[in-house]
DNA sequence: CGACCCCTTGACATGCATCAAAGGGAGTGG
DNA sequence: CCACTCCCTTTGATGCATGTCAAGGGGTCG
């Protein structure tokens, strides 16, 4: 009935570390939208963070008072429900931060997907520049409104599309975010139960439609972690979203 | 495969104009969070004006150039795809805001539900607000922050909920919203297919559900526009979401 | 080499979509 | 004032997409 149930994945930490070369060094390549003056302001104020994979950065309904950046690795953030359902709201790329709306309080939890390396601020800072600086204030909200897009987009996904068409757009989406252009060749840090998670589907039914985009030749996929967008006409005839 | 598929309702404005008195004088009730100083300096500034059931108040892709604070009635939020399918992000209800968000272009398109009085103010004036109050500024962010954070909760409702749990969902948050805390009779402006199609379900779901509900005497439905929450405890139990 | 974890595929079950038709309230015209 | 029509809601019958259960495969780590 709710998909993802109770099988979420092992302890924090426990897993195996996978390196994931091409995650590491990518930096602001798609950040346009995602820092630029701001956090380079922020710059002097930060600390290292690191997590290894499966770990929890912070968790659901703990105090709201710093902001990351994702230098290296991939974030997930997530909602747990008390029956054992998860819903993945969003994967956080390098360049991309986490934690700029208004809460005082953690509405969802983040979670590393692999091992990650993040800047760290304090919330106060943020006030501060947000206080001093126009640019800055305007960057903030259209950052935050960013997100609101993103999460409509979800939305219709959620409420409106199949199976097949939720991993097309899912699928196109990450390849607009993780490299902007070049080339059809994708790489997925996350497992196939976060993507479940986060297409309100079960790891099953993402296995079978990846292996049906597979069979009809839109996607090739050469390992559980590489997918290559042979199709791109197809797969947007698929994600015929909004 | 796709719900609500291409029934989309009549023409705008030409379905008759049911009167909601039970929906009218309510004005900053729970309006707490919903504008409060805010809208009150923009006040001056602001232009009346009506739409009739089912009308148009902008269209996906036009310019974002104002700023609407519900007085009375109540608007719907949506997308519609090019297949014909439509997902229903949010309801605004009396003393709320649209349009706070700094889009160029409406990501998405505003419809009245029943009739509806708004006051609109050019976004250039909230600008103007903004630079020159700080207090202004921590309410828009908050603002902002609060339909990310309903958005989030409708992911999880479509992404981890059952019908009956997002109806039990929708039936409590509606409540919430529209009368906080004054018995537990409610009203339903909006009709079964804009039910559906803000919880990803069809019509017929939504209809069964219903009366799933009402045959456990967990609500009683006096018409199709009033609901009665007769055993809130139970609600709850349904509506299990974080 | 063995254990574990994740991915994949198959067989089956079911919740919800789809198709179809009847009931009820509101506005309209006779 | 009544009959007609329209639209929305409700309920029933059926089918399908996806969830559930189960088992095997392949990589990685110890």
């Amino acid at each position: 009935m709710s998909p993802s149930a109770a099988r979420a994945q092992a302890e924090p930490g426990r897993r195996a570390e996978r390196k994931f070369e091409f995650m590491e060094p990518i930096e602001d390549v798609h950040g346009a939208a995602s820092s630029g003056a701001l956090l380079r302001s922020l710059q002097p104020f930060g600390t290292r963070e690191h997590f290894s994979g499966n770990e929890t950065i912070f968790s659901e309904g703990e105090d709201s008072d710093r902001v990351f950046k994702v230098i290296a690795g991939v974030v997930r953030i997530c909602k747990h429900s008390l029956n054992g359902g998860r819903h993945i709201s969003d994967f956080v790329f390098p360049g991309e931060l986490i934690g700029l709306a208004a809460y005082t309080t953690q509405p969802f939890a983040a979670e590393a997907v692999i091992p990650v390396t993040l800047a760290s601020f304090g919330k106060c800072h943020l006030d501060r520049l947000v206080e001093s600086d126009a640019r800055v204030r305007t960057q903030l909200l259209s950052l935050v409104t960013a997100s609101l897009l993103t999460a409509h987009r979800l939305q219709f996904l959620l409420g409106c599309q199949s199976a097949r068409e939720r991993v097309a757009s899912f699928l196109l989406r990450l390849a607009e975010r993780t490299h902007a252009g070049r080339g059809a060749r994708l790489d997925l840090a996350m497992g196939r139960l976060d993507i479940a998670d986060h297409l309100g589907l079960t790891i099953e039914t993402v296995c079978r439609a990846i292996s049906a985009l597979k069979d009809e030749h839109i996607i090739a996929v050469p390992g559980p972690h590489q997918v290559i967008l042979s199709d791109l006409g197809a797969l947007h005839a698929l994600a015929i979203a909004a």
